[in-house]
DNA sequence: TATTGTTATACTCTATAACTATA
DNA sequence: TATAGTTATAGAGTATAACAATA
């Protein structure tokens, strides 16, 4: 007489334990998010990473590939790829700066400038639609924490 | 007579745009988390979704890897290499489904078991540190926004 | 026909190391 | 010596496509 299969495979996945953890939802929120940004940007040509830079340079003309890094938290090596990306689409260039010749300029050109203002447009709106449903007291409580969560080391 | 500079660097870069955006900050809290976490389950041979898919074999013997795919929300040949790691550090087994000759139960070891318990200390505490200073209504609130955004298509 | 696990692959994000030109 | 930009590279996360075995 067969035994019962001692292995079934579980009717219900339990993953309280780590829904208990913020760090966790955080990571699954934020891939939601992230996959629909994707979508949002790419009839622009742009991703999160490159309409962030542009973004950076469109308000901060003269702007320096250092200063870019530093403002987007990433490490000036990668800074170098979205804007050759930007620099080949047409939409930024780097001009060689005055009173340092190793550093360069970085400015938005017509082109970028419209781009940016066209994405900054469905950006928002992809925003929005991820806050729908919340308070203004709690959309600024979340602000405060992940504004806080980012100081903590 | 030498013109002044035409693009100065700026001396305080703004950002304000990107900050007004919530997937923005949400990007930058999580890229800290996550190097964090990173740090914190390096001693143990984990990272964080080594880590979540241990614990939901813990949590759930006999878990299928096409389960746990659709528990971790990422697609199931990815979930081949977390427990290709998993087999092959000794924590977790692949034993043939009884009744189902295509699927496997996926079983923790006790190694694997002793393992979690000791990761899952350090990483409640590192979730506890990212939430230093936020009330508890503070982090319902946290907790229900990214749920909820989760849901957002 | 559909599903399970798998392989192969590609793209993105991020970091580190090392190089060059210049400061 | 130190800094700015760059190149090369590696690891990790994620997705898609296609396959064999099985349902």
């Amino acid at each position: 007489m067969a035994r019962p299969d001692p292995h079934p495979a579980p009717e219900n996945v339990s993953d309280a334990p780590l829904r208990a953890l913020v760090g966790y939802q955080m990571k699954r929120a934020f891939n939601v998010i992230q996959a629909d940004l994707t979508r949002t940007l790419d009839p622009f040509g742009l991703r999160m990473l490159t309409y962030s830079a542009l973004a950076l340079i469109v308000e901060n003309p003269g702007l320096r590939p250092s200063q870019l890094a530093h403002a987007l938290a990433v490490e000036r090596a990668n800074v170098v790829v979205y804007v050759d990306q930007l620099e080949e689409a047409g939409w930024v260039t780097r001009t060689p700066a005055l009173g340092d010749r190793r550093a360069y300029a970085l400015q938005c050109t017509l082109a970028g400038r419209r781009l940016y203002e066209r994405a900054q447009k469905v950006v928002h709106a992809h925003d929005t639609r991820m806050l729908n449903g919340l308070s203004e007291d709690e959309t600024a409580t979340i602000r405060k924490a992940l504004a806080q969560m980012e100081q903590q080391t």
